[in-house]
DNA sequence: TGACAAATAAGAATAATTCTTATTTAAGAG
DNA sequence: CTCTTAAATAAGAATTATTCTTATTTGTCA
């Protein structure tokens, strides 16, 4: 689901931490496959309690550095959000959000055509565009149906 | 710029308050006017700070519970950030936006194009679609050229 | 004009993040 | 393998953004 071998995610982790002089210490590594493996778009706190339960002296300001240091070199994407928590995104390829207004869930979703949006020429003249998105609003389906209410 | 005459404000803000029962009270219109001249995509804090001027009694709870009321019956929008504070857009017909990662400015733009994607078929059988925006993160002018620098 | 629900101001409380400081540790040099 | 050192961490304080609580005021409508 990541796009890769599991196996090979800890080589490429150290590959990129020596490439941005980032130190290999447990905690980051800890953080790093947590993240990898959210499905939630998970936030800081989040992540702090997933990360806790098999690092239970990590503190939360270090997953905090961590994962903005993460966002920084790209390893991970900041979403975009409606204000509040900062929310974080293991999946740095093309693709695009829905946000359920009900729920406040962010789902991902695929099109190639999305991924290939031309760049209005008034824009590219007067910026450098380094990534595109389409962000839809909406409801999801647990939420239109009231219903389906789990046991 | 505002898609409206200004006579014609202050009628249409009475109805839409009307309309939601709303009471239309001098702090409402004044935070409405304030966020109509807005360019900025204010805060809350930065819309405290203007409206204060005029308004120097106004608690900041009350610009905060304003603006979210005024998003909630879609007199502006909740623009997407990446954590953080909120910030609003006074302007809710169809438009796109472009956030500089240098500087944090938003900056509108406009497309035809992006206006009427269309949503993916497997998009649409899942969620009620709502709004669709474009979101491009990239470098503006300013940022671009650091030799110019105000005196 | 009076009644009353809604709105407001002020400040306390909460949430999210960042900062400060002392301690620990990864990683390279020898 | 051990030493050195800058980087990273833990803990808790401080800061920022937001919401809540309570008492008071004020639009709105009968």
């Amino acid at each position: 689901m990541q796009g890769k071998e599991p196996n090979t995610l800890l080589p490429d982790f150290i590959e990129k931490c020596k490439t941005h002089n980032l130190k290999v210490t447990p905690q980051r590594m800890a953080i790093y496959r947590d993240l990898l493996n959210s499905t939630e778009h998970p936030t800081v706190d989040a992540m702090f309690q997933i990360v806790k339960k098999k690092f239970p002296n990590i503190s939360y300001d270090t997953v905090s550095r961590t994962m903005l240091t993460f966002a920084e070199i790209g390893m991970v994407d900041l979403v975009e959000v409606y204000g509040g928590a900062k929310r974080f995104d293991p999946n740095v390829s093309s693709h695009h959000h829905l946000h359920c207004v009900s729920c406040g869930k962010i789902f991902d979703f695929h099109s190639d055509h999305y991924n290939n949006l031309e760049i209005p020429d008034d824009v590219r003249q007067a910026f450098t565009v380094l990534t595109s998105r389409v962000v839809l609003k909406g409801i999801c389906e647990k939420c239109s149906n009231p219903g389906n209410v789990s046991p």
